[in-house]
DNA sequence: GACCTTTTCTTGAAAGTTTAACTAGATAGA
DNA sequence: TCTATCTAGTTAAACTTTCAAGAAAAGGTC
């Protein structure tokens, strides 16, 4: 067991405060920023989109529920929310999983597919010009390995963490 | 003008597809590893907890609502209705500004400093825990830089950028 | 002063998310 | 088989955020 409930708090260095405080300035400026952009070109919030695009990179443009909440990271509640809602826009609709009776798949409509190419341009625009216009290829490297270890640090292979799509 | 509604797309290199979704995928498990943690343990999501922590820096435990907001990079009306759930809690109370009839001040009550206190370590331990023990010293610094880049591109200064602040 | 514009902050409704509870089907053990 | 447990997904209610609109005070111009 561990004894940080009653040992002294190892409080962050100035430089470990400043870095926490940029992290969260940074993130939520671009959660707002992608978030407004593709409301405005694409009627939906940012996460909504990765959805759509997860299921056109999958294999006959459908995924079960749980495996894609596992690679959006999200619980099945939020997911199936969504779900319902991109299916009222007609860019998604359900089907009953073969296999097992309690399954379903999200599977991505020729119309979501159409809306999916119409604003991908646009977003993948801002994208770079949000990120990767401004980092060095040095920093972008560097970045790429920072989030994969913070990523990997969250989802323990093999434990009983508490994951969202687990909930 | 640009011509970037005509001309092709720069898609992203699989690299920057892979740094991009990185950062998704950390960032998103990082704000629900956070908002669990807090929601366990002092009762609110992780950026009304900021609100406090701005609060209790600041001169006499109060701010206005629009620098709150500004520090805080959401949108004021955000922050109104944060601030109207925080003072329900008793833990901030709102005052007039005597300099301008207009303004508000957020201030941090007693009660809320107590809050903050009880619940100020076993937060660090988690940023620590998620962040700083994962990284090296380079990379912590790196991060910093890299993010510090990132908000200041969302927020250059004298234009007319869609800050959530001014909205 | 009168008028117009801007700034500050709030509000109500709509949209999205979380939490806990629940249904139905799969799985494993006696 | 029968039963207990687990997994997949949904749902209702509470909570949070966004969007659009608006009230009130400040600031600028004539």
């Amino acid at each position: 067991m561990t004894t940080a409930s009653t040992s002294a708090p190892r409080w962050l260095t100035d430089e470990e405060q400043r870095v926490w405080r940029a992290y969260l300035h940074a993130t939520t400026l671009l959660e707002d920023h992608f978030d407004r952009q593709l409301q405005r070109d694409a009627g939906m919030p940012h996460i909504y989109y990765g959805l759509l695009v997860q299921l056109s990179q999958a294999p006959r443009r459908r995924m079960r529920m749980t495996e894609l909440a596992r690679n959006a990271k999200i619980t099945r509640s939020r997911l199936s929310h969504a779900i319902a809602r991109l299916e009222k826009n007609g860019w998604v609709r359900r089907e009953d999983c073969s296999s097992d009776k309690r399954g379903q798949n999200a599977v991505l409509t020729d119309d979501g597919l159409t809306m999916l190419r119409r604003s991908a341009p646009g977003h993948v625009e801002a994208v770079r010009q949000a990120m990767f216009d401004r980092l060095t290829p040095e920093q972008v490297s560097s970045l790429g390995e920072i989030m994969r270890t913070l990523a990997t640090g969250l989802e323990p292979e093999g434990t009983d963490a508490d994951l969202p799509w687990l909930r």
